[in-house]
DNA sequence: TCTGGGGTCCTAGGACCC
DNA sequence: TCTGGGGTCCTAGGACCC
């Protein structure tokens, strides 16, 4: 058995623990640059606002509709997310924190009253962090998923399904009977592993429900799709077929790309954004003790607007595998000269790490200068440690940019909240009135 | 004026091997 | 005239997730 609860809106709702002044008000949480729209509060859904929609297409409805729009402060939203993991890992004996704002707990061995037990930790995260949660439970991830999906819309939308549902959902309580109106109730593209490109196919072949979907022979879904939708149709049918990850696999690759807050044409700026790339994707690499073999370095021109259009990118080998910020950003300025040419406006650049393996296979191994290699990697290590105590970027390569206020790349922010949580300055004050 | 960032897995097809 | 069988590895592209 399995439990998945979710934070609301996660975004805006990390938002209104500190600016409670923003409740029942329209909010979206803007993705960096102030780009689009990535997180919408019930308001702003209900104003038709899509995920994604273009910050400059919606922004008019902030005088008509008193809506809200916010840059993203993820930061913030890291911390509350740690807070609210810590107390959801209560609701059973194993956790997987699937992503920010959502975890599995596996419940095997957890017994009374899975509803109510999942009620009060419900009830103990909105207390104890302010960020509301829905909570689903069934016989397999896919399920639990499903059932929280059910918790949620039941809430926001009075009608959709039995009201007893709404907040946490346990499809595994349910009677047969019921189980089955549920799933006849909800479409097929709100399954998990579902998309928009294979909800559309179940669609024209007469599959439009989950109820369809979870009667359909996996032998035959796996035919005419793949083994991942087989997977998929044996979870619905209550056949756990995806495990808990409790501990995280090393990422396979770790990539930092970045839009820019206004078009770059020269190539300096362009050697000091792929440089702070190259430097913050290796943090991420060191963090979890990994070294990449190769790098890659993109970058282009807007897609969307007119005028020449320039999209280009260069894989650098690296002669030792490395975890070293100095040799990842020499790889980088590297491959951009190779790719860089003058007279485009470019909007986005990037940094990706490739062929990751553990960092402790080289250690020793074909190392023809041990003593100088160690020194670098104390020397990395030591970085890492003063970045994390006094902040990201205290001690930094030049190359990467002097001042973080010169940097004419950097994205636009300008509707940002303090963190509050995680920095003196950003710390609310409480004042009586 | 203005459109995010960061991942994973599977499959098909080609290159190559004996 | 006629041209096997079996396997691995790599890559690109598609689909999905948040």
């Amino acid at each position: 058995m399995f439990a998945l609860v979710d934070g609301n809106n996660f975004y805006v709702s990390c938002e209104r623990v500190f600016r409670p002044s923003l409740k029942r008000w329209p909010v979206v949480v803007l993705s960096n640059n102030d780009g689009c729209a990535i997180a919408r509060s019930n308001e702003a859904k209900r104003l038709g606002i899509k995920m994604g929609a273009p910050w400059f297409e919606i922004k008019h409805m902030d005088a008509s509709e008193g809506l809200v729009g916010l840059s993203a402060n993820f930061t913030l939203y890291g911390d509350m997310s740690d807070r609210m993991m810590s107390i959801a890992a209560g609701l059973g004996p194993h956790q997987e924190v699937y992503s920010i704002d959502e975890s599995f707990i596996g419940l095997a061995g957890v017994g009374g009253d899975l509803t109510a037990r999942a009620r009060a930790v419900r009830s103990r995260i909105e207390q104890w962090t302010g960020i509301p949660t829905g909570i689903g439970i069934g016989a397999t991830k896919t399920l639990a998923k499903l059932a929280n999906h059910i918790a949620k819309t039941a809430e926001r939308k009075p009608g959709s399904y039995p009201e007893a549902l709404a907040q946490v959902c346990n499809l595994s309580a349910l009677p047969a009977s019921d189980l089955d109106a549920v799933l006849r109730a909800t479409p097929v593209g709100e399954v998990w592993g579902v998309g928009r490109r294979i909800a559309s196919q179940l669609s024209d072949g007469g599959i439009g429900t989950v109820l369809d979907l979870a009667r359909m022979d996996p032998a035959t879904v796996r035919r005419r799709w793949s083994v991942v939708l087989e997977r998929t149709v044996r979870e619905l049918q209550g056949l756990p077929c995806i495990a808990l990850e409790e501990q995280p696999a090393p990422k396979k690759e770790i990539a930092c790309t970045r839009s820019f807050g206004q078009p770059v044409t020269d190539l300096a700026p362009l050697i000091e954004a792929v440089s702070e790339f190259a430097a913050r994707a290796a943090e991420k690499l060191r963090l979890q003790a990994s070294v990449a073999s190769e790098l890659l370095v993109f970058v282009h021109t807007s897609p969307h607007r007119l005028g020449p259009r320039f999209s280009q990118s260069a894989v650098v080998p690296l002669r030792h595998p490395t975890a070293d910020t100095a040799a990842l950003v020499q790889a980088a300025v590297l491959g951009l000269r190779s790719i860089y040419r003058p007279g485009f406006a470019l909007i986005k650049a990037g940094v990706m790490l490739l062929d990751l393996v553990p960092g402790i296979l080289f250690q020793g191994e074909l190392d023809l200068e041990p003593e100088a290699n160690r020194e670098r990697a104390r020397l990395m290590a030591t970085m890492d440690a003063l970045n994390g105590k006094y902040g990201k970027g205290t001690v930094r390569l030049a190359s990467t940019g002097m001042d973080d206020r010169t940097r004419q790349w950097g994205m636009r922010q300008e509707l940002l909240t303090p963190q509050y949580t995680t920095d003196w300055a950003g710390m609310p004050i409480a004042k009586a009135v």
